[in-house]
DNA sequence: TCTGGGGTCCTAGGACCC
DNA sequence: TCTGGGGTCCTAGGACCC
């Protein structure tokens, strides 16, 4: 049966918050930062972007782009509360929710439109919530899949809302730049660009064999993807994390040893204590390197039994450290878990048998935390005792990054 | 004044076992 | 006396996402 999807996106969500939340903000161009010495831009208003601004710019560039910007240094609990207040609008519309991301919910409405008179109009009562009750806009993408939900919510923004109906994708398709579609990013772009292949039309149409023989198994899921389809259920369960980690790019670079130390002892803490916290233990430790001249890579040891203590974590990470003969001075530092598994096996269960939907929302919140990390949701009673640190972010990649030693 | 931080999934080769 | 093959674990890197 043919589903129908709704992508709920937030408008320059965490700039919209702050300008929300100080009416001196508001019609400014502003962007929110990680406040670091070495930050980036993680979020511009629509202002800001009018002058060029973007996320993953530098202070300097979106300086130069827009002198009389205002940065603004990013609240990650706040978006996190506002984020858990969408998920709890959206289940009012169904319990079939997945929080992709702080920004980004997917409702499968296929069995509940017709209570809210059809897709359309569900879509706007959304948007009417937001406005009101978070007070800030959102963009609303409808479609027969997640691809196509979020490919209608970007075509629709800001502000918008955008149906793409199975009879429509076709037509829409037909010119749209490869690209644009969830999955398809730069590399994937340039290597169909050398094919010969541009638009989705193209992609859609272009021969199986060719495609396998070019990206394996991914070749049929592009030819898919082509034609507007995509096979994937939305994750309405919170799921497993795979890994915790934490990452820091130390205010100056640093070539001793002994500057490292406390650097790896703070990560490695930071990530056992994360790990302790939501009862998961560890088989494999990694430290990520990068120099200064941005060259990345990633060392691994597995050991004999599951840990969640940080002083096995640090020494793990520092036996790889010392393993590594350093080339450049260090840039950033980074320490991971994974292997993960949950501590002594039992889990606590939250589920309400009277209410359907406090059971949804608190696997919405797990969701949320496990995807967001520490503190990312709490209740109001917890609040307070931990401290802030980064800036969760929409998209910003690195081009040119060199992911090896050589 | 170059370039954050937190993830997921996939591939590919080598070790090792039966 | 001419070199199996499948399965699993491990590491490292690539691509992508927000």
């Amino acid at each position: 049966m043919a589903r129908i999807i709704v992508c709920v996106d937030m408008d320059a969500f965490f700039a919209s918050v702050e300008q929300r939340d100080d009416p001196g903000l508001r019609g400014k161009p502003i962007a929110v930062t990680g406040g670091g010495e070495r930050t980036v831009i993680t979020t511009s208003s629509y202002e800001a972007r009018a002058y060029g601004v973007r996320t993953g710019m530098t202070v300097y560039e979106a300086r130069k782009l827009c002198p009389h910007i205002i940065l603004v240094v990013g609240n990650n609990r706040k978006y996190a509360e506002v984020c858990a207040s969408l998920v709890e609008i959206c289940l009012r519309f169904t319990p079939d929710t997945e929080v992709y991301s702080i920004d980004e919910v997917f409702l499968d409405i296929t069995g509940s439109h017709h209570l809210f008179d059809g897709p359309e109009n569900l879509g706007r009562a959304i948007k009417e919530a937001v406005k009101i009750e978070l007070g800030i806009r959102c963009t609303v993408g409808i479609g027969p899949n997640i691809l196509v939900a979020k490919l209608a919510s970007d075509i629709a923004k800001p502000d918008g809302l955008r149906r793409i109906d199975e009879e429509t994708v076709p037509s829409v398709f037909e010119t749209l730049p490869v690209k644009k579609l969830w999955g398809i990013g730069p590399r994937t772009e340039e290597k169909l660009a050398r094919m010969g292949i541009a638009t989705c039309g193209q992609l859609g149409k272009a021969p199986l064999a060719l495609l396998t023989k070019k990206f394996g198994v991914l070749g049929e899921q592009l030819k898919a993807m082509g034609n507007g389809k995509l096979e994937r259920p939305l994750e309405v369960e919170a799921g497993e994390p795979k890994s915790i980690g934490h990452s820091i790019t130390l205010p100056k670079d640093i070539w001793k040893r002994d500057e490292m130390l406390p650097c790896l002892l703070s990560l490695s803490e930071r990530v056992g204590r994360r790990a302790r916290r939501y009862g998961y233990k560890g088989r494999k430790i990694a430290l990520t390197v990068r120099y200064a001249d941005f060259v990345t890579f990633t060392r691994q040891v597995t050991l004999p039994a599951p840990t969640s203590d940080s002083g096995e974590i640090y020494r793990s990470a520092v036996a790889i450290l010392d393993g590594i003969a350093l080339k450049k001075s260090v840039r950033l530092f980074g320490v991971s878990l994974s292997s993960l598994g949950k501590e002594g096996g039992q889990m606590s269960l939250f589920r309400d048998p009277e209410k359907e939907k406090r059971a949804a929302m608190a696997k919405a919140m797990d969701a949320v935390n496990d995807k967001f990390g520490e503190h990312a949701i709490t209740f109001a009673s917890t609040i307070g005792e931990e401290r802030e640190h980064k800036v969760i972010s929409p998209a910003w990649r690195p081009s040119g990054v060199r992911k090896s030693d050589e």
